[in-house]
RNA sequence: CGGGGUAUAGCGCAGUUGGCUAGCGUAUCUGCUUUGGGAGCAGAGGGUCGUCAGUUCGAGUCUGACUACCCCGACCA
């Protein structure tokens, strides 16, 4: 029957049947691979989303919200972009149903066929800035930097579990300026808080880079990417940020008068985010107990568990745990007291592990006696006995440390796991290892095509802030001046 | 769309050269004993064996077609 993963990423499987299953949709039914996300995949969604919120806030972003469906003439006006998301798109093309003469079931209704078709958005440059065009007309109306939380759809051949669902969630950023530079500044301001997303938040460590031109978003002049590596030594690209220059303001007409009263194409930028991010999580912590989230991201802070033998001494515990709770809510944790008497305390221990929650708290008689909790971290599975007394602190210190100690092991990984060749025989040895690869590159997307096809291993990015070194292209030889990361990808 | 594989209880699986009442683990429900690491015993419920056709006295098992799913490629956040 279905299986969510395979070889290694199998042990996932039961973790992720806790965020996310696969949509169970009519048989003979064509849409594939969607997801349902469930409750508690979608809380972890939730504070992400928060918590981008915030950071976006601050730049000086505002969210707004566009239309799902595209007119399909939209789609031609910008070659590339069209180019790049035609091959899979859902169309609507019709907007009614009626019984079926036969009596089994409904039909299509093929009187009310629409005069355009329309698209299901895959992305929304084409309709934003369908939009942006009657918002602007002077450097006066600009920036405009504009955030929208939506769904998109696409159609991919192959789909598998949060890394690439035929729907998904995400986040994404159009923003309008009146310069290049503007545009490019901004560009790079919002890869920049992905990055400190992901490293601080999210405890991934990232290599912020520039794409190259084949891997390049479809209509853009420059791409800057994030990319994490996986404990299976996969790549993944967990944020993209698109220099999209004067592309679609051109193909929408959008122009506005400068200063001088001269008419100018604006120049834009796109930068997005998905439900991508959950699944990278599970991939760059969990161990064999199940997840790890790190304490900003975890939609529970600590768990209370009351260990009883009877409902009196459950009462006399009872107590304690609520008044603990209460504190720690105080000191700003969400906290899940469960007092449930239909499962027993290891089952709950083993769940709340599957589950990530980075703190447990026991409490049983003999505490109540000497005054104290027991107190397990998820990231470790260490257990210490603590007065209660200083449990407040104790615990508050504890989820700072868990945070930088989960983002150190993932650093402590990567830098285990990314290797420096020189030649291309030691790069086909090191790729079937897996981790990030630097080797240099002469830069020529033939050269960048024959490694694909030979290793399957892809130029996730090249690395922003690297200084030029002289070196020699691994597979033509010719000179060379940056090295560039290679990985296997998902 | 190409190549390979799978389809039997909620989930994971077994089912012999066709043989009569389709099984195991787990989960679920009931009762008693348990409760500091996924408890034990006893009992119960749950399946038109993916769909349709064929061969046969008889099909989960053999044949054909269809469908869905999984893996590998092409595509991709």
């Amino acid at each position: 029957m279905a299986k969510v993963l395979t070889s290694k990423e199998e042990n996932y499987s039961q973790w992720y049947n806790d965020l996310v299953t696969k949509a169970d949709l009519a048989e003979n039914s064509s849409v594939r691979g969607c997801m349902v996300i469930k409750p508690y995949g979608y809380a972890i969604w939730e504070k992400m989303q928060s918590t981008l919120d915030q950071m976006f806030k601050k730049t000086g972003h505002s969210n707004a919200y566009f239309p799902l469906f595209i007119p399909k003439s939209f789609f031609s006006k910008e070659a590339s972009h069209v180019e790049g998301f035609a091959k899979e798109c859902a169309i609507v093309t019709h907007y009614r149903l009626k019984n079926s003469p036969d009596g089994k079931g409904v039909i299509v209704d093929e009187t009310a066929k629409l005069e355009e078709e329309l698209i299901v958005r895959p992305t929304s440059e084409t309709i934003i800035w369908n939009t942006y065009k009657n918002w602007i007309q002077s450097y006066r109306d600009l920036p405009i930097l504009i955030n929208q939380w939506a769904n998109v759809v696409r159609w991919e051949m192959r789909t598998r579990l949060f890394l690439r669902t035929a729907e998904f969630l995400w986040q994404e950023g159009h923003t309008a300026h009146a310069s290049k530079e503007e545009a490019l500044e901004e560009t790079m301001k919002m890869i920049n808080v992905y990055a400190e997303f992901a490293e601080k938040h999210l405890g991934i460590p990232v290599i912020i880079g520039s794409k190259t031109e084949s891997e390049r978003f479809a209509g853009a002049l420059d791409t800057f990417c994030i990319e994490a590596l996986m404990q299976d030594g996969k790549a993944l690209q967990a944020g993209t940020s698109h220099f999209l220059g004067q592309n679609f303001a051109k193909a929408f007409d959008v122009k506005y008068s400068n200063k001088e009263g001269q008419l100018e194409h604006v120049w834009a930028t796109s930068w997005g985010v998905s439900t991508r991010l959950i699944g990278a999580l599970i991939m760059a912590h969990s161990d064999n107990n199940g997840l790890v989230l790190p304490p900003k991201i975890a939609p529970i802070h600590v768990v209370i568990i009351p260990i009883y033998k009877n409902n009196e001494e459950l009462n006399r515990i009872l107590d304690t745990c609520k008044d603990l709770k209460e504190k720690l809510e105080n000191s700003g944790l969400t906290v899940k007291l469960d007092d449930r008497d239909t499962h027993k305390p290891g089952w709950k221990f083993a769940e709340y592990e599957l589950k990530g929650i980075p703190v447990r708290i026991a409490i049983g008689q003999r505490d109540i006696e000497n005054k104290t909790i027991e107190v397990a971290r998820r990231d470790t599975l260490e257990k210490t006995t603590v007065s209660i007394d200083t449990a407040i602190d104790f615990i508050g210190n504890l989820m700072k440390d868990i945070q930088t100690n989960i983002y150190n092991k993932a650093l402590t990984f990567r830098n285990n796991n990314t290797f420096e060749v020189n030649s291309y025989d030691e790069f086909k040895i090191a790729i079937e290892k897996g981790g990030f690869i630097k080797a240099f590159w002469d830069g020529s997307a033939e050269t960048e095509a024959k490694i694909k096809e030979e290793t399957k291993a892809t130029i996730r990015c090249i690395p922003l802030g690297s200084k030029d070194i002289e070196g020699k292209c691994m597979v033509t030889g010719k000179p060379s001046k940056k090295q560039v990361i290679f990985a296997r990808a998902y």
